[in-house]
DNA sequence: AATCGGTGTTGGAGCGCTCCAATCATTGGA
DNA sequence: TCCAATGATTGGAGCGCTCCAACACCGATT
C-alpha cells in the first residue's frame, strides 16, 4: 500500500486537489461540508501531507533548525528547553542537530539546516568560525545564542559573560582570595569574555590573571586543573570556565588530595544541575537557559514574518549562585 | 539574488541538467571533464542541491531521524554519539529530535520525521505507546533502542535490565542488606524489566520486594527517596532505576542527615558522567551507550539496504561499577 | 430581468530535482 | 571498412504539493 497523496484524498472525498489542498492549510475559505468529507477521506486513507513537496512548492516551511554545540553539556539541553517552547508557541516545527567531533560537524549540521530550507536556526554556544554563520546568515535568518558575535548580520542574545566573570572575581577577592586562576573554555562559546571579564576584574584588585586553557569540557578541565597544581605558582582559588570543566577541577583536586574549598575555592559557570547537586554543591553563576532559547527564537520570527533586517542584541544579567565550593582561603 | 538552481549550473557549464544531476549524486559515468566543468561552475554560483527537491523526486533521502527521549539525561547524549558515529560512517544525514514537556511531543517528533519521508528512525528510551511504533513501523524502519518491546515489526537493541538489576542485589545482598528499596521508572526505558529483575532477585534471596515510583528524572526520585523515609518500614540500601533518580534521592539524603553508605547505600543505572565524579561516587549499572546507539544505526541500514523485513532483537550485558555509595549496613 | 459581489471551488503551471529510455560519440574487432 | 559494443550525454516525464487566475453559483441590488 503506497503512501496517500493529496490526489487521492481529493477523489475519496469528491473534491478537487485544489480544495485539499486548503483544507490541510487550514484556510478559512472552504466550506464546512467540503471541509469535513475532506478530513473524513484523508482520516480514512491515513493520509499525510508530504513535506518535501510542501516545502518544494511553498516558499516557507515553517520549520526551524537548532545546532546544540555539545550533546554533553546540560546546560544546552536548558536552552533548547526554550527554544522548543517558542517554537512551539509560535507554530514551527523544530528539528535539532549537534557538533560532535570536530566543528566540521558543527558546520554541516548548519548546512544541512540549509539545504532542508528550514526558515531560520538558532545556534547555541556555537564554536564555528564567525565567518562562516555570517555567509550562513546571508541566505537565511540567523541567531546566535551564547556566543557574542560583533556582526551586523545575525542577531545574538547572550548572557553577560564579562559580568558573570567580574562577579566571580569579586566573590573570590571579598573572601580574601588573592591568587586566583581561570580556566578557560578555548574556542567555547563566551570564553573570551569570561576570560577578559576575569582579567579585568583581577587587574582593578591588583591582581595578576592567571590563565590556563582548556575547552569547556570535563576532561580538559581536570587536565587543566592539574597543571595549575604543577606550577609552582600559589593558587587559592580557580575559576572555571563553565560547570563541566569545573567538574573535572575538583576532581582533580580531590585525586591530589586537596580539600574544597579548605584548601582551594572553586566556582563554576552555567548553574547546571549537577553544580546544584548537594554532594557537588558548586559556587557558579546563572544564566537564564530557557530564557535564552526563548528569545533566540523569538528573534528568528521577528525576521522571518516581520521581516526585519536589522541585527539585534540581546543581553541577559548573570547572577551569582554561592554554594559549598568557596570559603576564605586558609591562611 | 535568487539561489541558483540544477538549471544554472547546467548552463553556465555548457550540460545538461541531467548531467548536473549525475555529477552531483557522484555518479561513476560521467566523463572527468564534464565533471570538473560541473563543479567548477557550482562552485562559482554557490550552488546547493535542495534537499526538498531531491527528496521529492527520489525514493530514498539517506537521512535517519533519531528521537531523544529526555535532553537532560546525559545518558542519551552518549547513545546519540554512536548514533552519529554510524551515521557518519554509513553516509547518512542525521536529523535528531526529542520529547519535551509530554509524551505528545515524541509521537509529534515521530511523525514529523515521517513526513520529511527519513529512511528510518531511531528512538532512544522512548516513552510513548508501542501501538504507535508499530504503526509507524508500518510504513518505515524503526530501531528501538533502550526500550525493550516485544514487537515483531521492530528492530531492539537492549541492555539486559533484568540482568543489570540481578547485579544490583546481589551486589547489596551480598554486602549484608535485606531491607532493599527500589525506586522504578514509571513508563520509562526499561524501568519494567529492570523493576521486574530486582523483585525477582529479592524474592530469590527471600526478601521481599519494596517498589516506590518515580520517573527517571532527578526530582522524582528525590520524591521517591522522601516517601521512602517516611515510611515505618525499614530501608538500608536504595536500587533506583537511573543514575538521575539516584542523584535526587542522593540529596534528599544528605538533606535528611542520612549519610551515604553508612546510613543508607544507593544504586543507580547508566554510569553517567556525573556518577563518575569523584564528589559523587555513584555505584551504577554501566551499559555501552555508544554501542547501543550504533548498533540501532546498523540495523536500521540493514533494513534499508539490505532488505531484511524480519526483527531482530539484540541485547547487551551490562556490568555493575562499584563505588563509594555501597557499603555494608550498619548493625 | 439584468447586474453585481461575494464565497467556494477548480484546472493548470511550476517548484528543483531524479530517473529512464533514447541518442550520440567513440572504439575495437572481424 | 563496417558493425557491434561500450560509454557519455540528453530530453522528458513525473515526484506531491502550492498558488494563481479563472470560474460557477447564489442571494442581493438596481
Amino acid at each position: 500500500m503506497a503512501k496517500p497523496t493529496m490526489e487521492d484524498v481529493a477523489r475519496r472525498a469528491g473534491v478537487s486537489r485544489a480544495l485539499v489542498s486548503l483544507v490541510m492549510q487550514e484556510s478559512g475559505k472552504v466550506s464546512s461540508r467540503s471541509r469535513d468529507a475532506v478530513l473524513a477521506a484523508a482520516q480514512a486513507l491515513g493520509y499525510r501531507p508530504n513535506l518535501s513537496a510542501r516545502h518544494l512548492a511553498s516558499k516557507n516551511t515553517r520549520t526551524l533548525g537548532a545546532v546544540i554545540n555539545d550533546l554533553h553539556n546540560p546546560f544546552f539541553a536548558g536552552v533548547v528547553d526554550g527554544v522548543k517552547a517558542a517554537a512551539d508557541q509560535f507554530g514551527y516545527r523544530l528539528l535539532l542537530n549537534s557538533a560532535f567531533l570536530d566543528d566540521g560537524d558543527e558546520q554541516a549540521a548548519l548546512e544541512s539546516f540549509i539545504d532542508f530550507n528550514v526558515d531560520g536556526v538558532v545556534l547555541m554556544g556555537a564554536r564555528v568560525k564567525a565567518s562562516v554563520i555570517e555567509e550562513i546568515a546571508r541566505s537565511i535568518p540567523v541567531a546566535v545564542a551564547s556566543r557574542p558575535m560583533r556582526s551586523s548580520a545575525v542577531d545574538t542574545i547572550n548572557n553577560d559573560d564579562r559580568l558573570g566573570a567580574r562577579l566571580v572575581v569579586d566573590h573570590l577577592v571579598a573572601l580574601g582570595h588573592r591568587h586566583i586562576a581561570h580556566i578557560d573554555g578555548g574556542s567555547g562559546a563566551g570564553s573570551t569574555q569570561r576570560r577578559n571579564g576575569y582579567a579585568a576584574t583581577m587587574r582593578r584588585h591588583g591582581l595578576e590573571p592567571h590563565v590556563a586553557s582548556a575547552v569547556f569540557t570535563e576532561a580538559s578541565g581536570a587536565n587543566a586543573a592539574a597543571r595549575l597544581l604543577a606550577e609552582d605558582r600559589p593558587v587559592t582559588a580557580v575559576f572555571a570556565g563553565n560547570d563541566m570543566s569545573a567538574l573535572g577541577s575538583l576532581d582533580t583536586f580531590a585525586a591530589a588530595g586537596k580539600r574544597v574549598p579548605e584548601d582551594i575555592s572553586l566556582v563554576g559557570y552555567d548553574n547546571t544541575f549537577v553544580a546544584a547537586l548537594r554532594h557537588i554543591g558548586l559556587t557558579t553563576v546563572d544564566q537564564h537557559r530557557d530564557e535564552i532559547g526563548r528569545m533566540a527564537v523569538e528573534m528568528l520570527v521577528e525576521r522571518v514574518e516581520g521581516g526585519r533586517t536589522e541585527a539585534r542584541r540581546v543581553v541577559t544579567t548573570p547572577s551569582l549562585i554561592v554554594r559549598g565550593t568557596t570559603a576564605p582561603p586558609r591562611r
